[in-house]
DNA sequence: GCTATCTGTATCAGAATTTGATATATCAAC
DNA sequence: GTTGATATATCAAATTCTGATACAGATAGC
């Protein structure tokens, strides 16, 4: 298992890329589509970003290749990505780190106290 | 005003050296050991990364130079950093970016539901 | 006094990442 | 059949990050 604390702290479009494969497989183009509405924008997806992650994130076996959904067989274009338990670990950790980050923020009266 | 949405998102070593000057004005090697506490080690902050983010938010106005504080006339050395009402903002909009990013996190089940 | 280590600021070259454009082709709608 | 959205992919240039280096004042131990 590749250690995940060498990859962490991701950078807001990886994280956003593996949460966007979190609850399903999805192909490139619905990653990005996905990122930037779920973010209202804030994290832009070019092509550049997103090919060039989902090649390294492959490479370092945080995602992988899915089989073709049998429901969308008709564009033949689509390639799909799943995580792997790797990318899973990874993503967590991530998240944690996000809110302990938040948590700070809040300590520091970036934020307000939590209702 | 510099357009703080532009700015957006932060990397992570940004967004924790804003946060370090969140309390009190600090000098970068403060900053730098502030950062490196605070996150357990996952944020690194070698010099290169610490006084080029510096250089960086300085030209762009979200930090100034501070006054030296008295009580540390002690070190000639140092010098001192603030935030100022821009770089507050910028930094209030991060942290809710991420808190918005770890809500995300718990709808996708990344994160137990929150207790 | 001497020396080692920590503190402190700063820059630089090389590596890695990100941006934005371009290329190519399929698909859906009209 | 033409347009525009979908879809994957690469590339050069810009930016950012890493890790080393440099320099010097402070501090602690011997």
């Amino acid at each position: 298992m590749t250690d995940p604390a060498r990859h962490l702290p991701l950078s807001p479009a990886v994280f956003h890329l593996l949460l966007a494969l979190a609850d399903g497989d999805r192909h490139g183009y619905a990653i990005m589509r996905d990122v930037e509405a779920r973010t209202d924008g804030v994290v832009k997806m070019g092509p550049g970003m997103l090919y060039g992650s989902i090649k390294r994130l492959l490479a370092d076996g945080f995602i992988e290749d899915a089989p073709r959904r049998a429901h969308d067989a008709t564009d033949e274009r689509r390639r799909y990505y799943r995580l792997t338990p790797d990318g899973r670990e990874l993503l967590r950790r991530e998240a944690a780190r996000l809110e302990a980050a938040v948590g700070l923020a809040r300590s520091r009266r970036v934020l307000p106290r939590k209702a």
